[in-house]
DNA sequence: CTGAAAGCGCTTACAG
DNA sequence: CTGAAAGCGCTTACAG
């Protein structure tokens, strides 16, 4: 009742342990015919090779790492992690790799897992997410020669596959749309400022001011947090010329905007519009409905599933984008109720 | 610039690697004297035992397994089980343990992923959600001799541990808040109708409408989305005699609920009361702000590894229940605008 | 209390 | 094209 070994199958397909190896790896070294008869073996034994021992012989452990940064108090994770993992897991199962998820409190955390990974044979690449510019992390993974896919604008160094979009489209999609609708103070609500995709979508928040003459155009940074996004909404709101338009870096901040400016008496998108970026089921719950640069989250999680997946086999790529996240126009974005006539 | 191996240690403590095992592992076998040089000098070279030889030599892998079921059409995943995860990692990450996990579109898939675990050497024990009464599950991890722990009601088959809190309790704190107020037709919005827990929960609201005379106590069954949840709104409130308050299974379908009442002209919680199962921070963002039924789900993590790392260490623990769910109220419950008073 | 040896289940040069 | 052998880095009886 004990599970099959790669000498059951070599027995019972009358090679030698090495054969059945070959045979299984799709390696040169069995004949054709012989070939399918170890692989009928195997299946009829129901053999699967152990994955320490695979590990330990140096080959493929078949698993990639993923680690998440997630200080103490912020408790469970964004719905855009969730998405993510649930699409580079469609891709992963397809190809039999595992997932092995870490979450960490601080950076040095971070690479000290890579290190150990890089060292264990427990992981055969990791995907690397919240990339900040000049990432410590991206040379400790080059230094293991662990191979690594950045999900993240693509990091300065060059070096290393990433999958992103272009967040300047996106955000120049959703100025222009508030633009068109006649509004003239435009706030943005950022994440953290130290991301390499936060800095990427401020300056060409700044660049979109500058080019369509907005009358002002404050930025406000958070920790992706809704209580976080909350503060930043009323520090904006308070301001002496107040925004009459916000676009959040996430969902979540973007829904607790929105209570914040009912609870201030401003009705949305009457006295206030706001558009979130990204797209979760929350955007469509909540009412009125958010205006949502939407992208396909799961599918970053795919692209960079695979990417990897390919750098492990050989195949190299530098970077791949993706279709770029666009405006979905709901409920909550509407011309300003008192908006002067374009200068 | 390798990563040093036992041999390196031994060397270095000037001992055998036998020895050094012995030393790391916490066993008896080495004086403590040389006990304390083997870790000085395996600290020194900043040592640690490749995982995959320490499973092949039937070592623990010192890695628990979590397979999510996720229907394909599913995307993401609710907020409960990233506060789980939360928990689970920081409980797993203080001890060394690794999670490995695995999404899974089916039951047989995730059966058989057990399957390959336990023979794998690629977990030492499994955590498992979504429990079904008589769930398949089960009997297999006690064939292939895998230590589980059960996220969930403690099932019927007794024999494995389990962690979970009394929902009758909850269930009741909410409805006799609700009765107090004045509501005397209370709605469900229920989850999976083949979960355990979704089953416990029903038969504690049937005893609690018995009891407490509810003119009505409907109950709809969903898949816990967004959109099924306000499938099943629409549904109760479009009765004869609706319900004034309805109770939800998970937080997301409550606000789902919110909005879908909103869009119907009831307000809330003038026409109707809403409560939401489980608290995560949208419950707090909306408006209004979402009576809850809270409780600390990253605490059902750390207990959950807490109670699979004990039973990996030899000493079984059969159940423990946490502190069940408290009601927190806050906006969206009130007394019906037009109660009849008490018959 | 310690050292030498076998073995976990694979992979991979290396001879035939 | 195939077989016998060494080796990956540990753990664990087993002699000393």
């Amino acid at each position: 009742m004990t599970r099959p070994t790669i000498s059951d199958v070599a027995r019972a397909a009358g090679v030698s342990k090495g054969a059945v190896s070959y045979a299984l790896n799709g390696r040169p070294g069995v004949s054709e015919a012989t070939r399918r008869r170890i692989l009928a073996a195997a299946d009829a034994l129901g053999f699967h090779a152990d994955r320490a021992a695979r590990a330990l012989a140096g080959a493929p452990a078949k698993t990639v790492g993923l680690t998440l940064y997630r200080p103490a108090r912020t408790l469970g994770v964004e719905p855009f992690f969730m998405e993510l993992i649930s699409g580079l897991e469609a891709e992963l199962s397809l190809r039999s790799y595992a997932l092995l998820l870490h979450m960490v409190a601080d950076r040095e955390q971070e690479t000290a897992v890579y290190r150990r990974w890089g060292h264990d044979h427990a992981v055969d690449g990791v995907l690397v997410c919240d990339v900040l510019d000049d990432d410590p992390r991206l040379p400790v993974l080059r230094e293991l020669g662990l191979p690594a896919v950045v999900i993240g604008p693509f990091p300065a160094g060059g070096r290393v596959s990433s999958v992103w979009s272009d967040d300047a489209v996106s955000l120049q999609e959703a100025v222009e749309y508030l633009v068109a609708l006649g509004h003239r103070r435009i706030g943005r609500v950022a994440g953290i400022p130290d991301l390499a995709h936060t800095r990427i979508r401020c300056a060409a928040f700044a660049n979109l001011a500058r080019k369509l003459r907005l009358e002002c155009a404050p930025t406000e940074y958070t920790d992706y947090t809704g209580p976080d996004g909350a503060r930043a909404t009323r520090l904006l709101l308070g301001a002496a010329d107040p925004p009459t338009a916000l676009v959040y870096d996430n969902d979540i901040m973007a829904v607790a905007g929105l209570a914040v400016a009912q609870e201030m008496g401003l009705t949305v998108p009457g006295d206030l519009s706001v558009v979130a970026w990204d797209d979760s089921p929350v955007c469509r719950i909540v009412h009125p409905a958010l205006t949502a640069l939407t992208r396909d989250i799961a599918a970053y999680g795919r692209q960079a599933a695979q990417l990897l997946l390919a750098s492990l086999d050989g195949r190299e790529a530098t970077g791949v984008s993706v279709e770029a996240a666009h405006l979905t126009p709901r409920a909550s974005t509407a011309g300003p109720a008192n908006a002067r006539p374009p200068a």
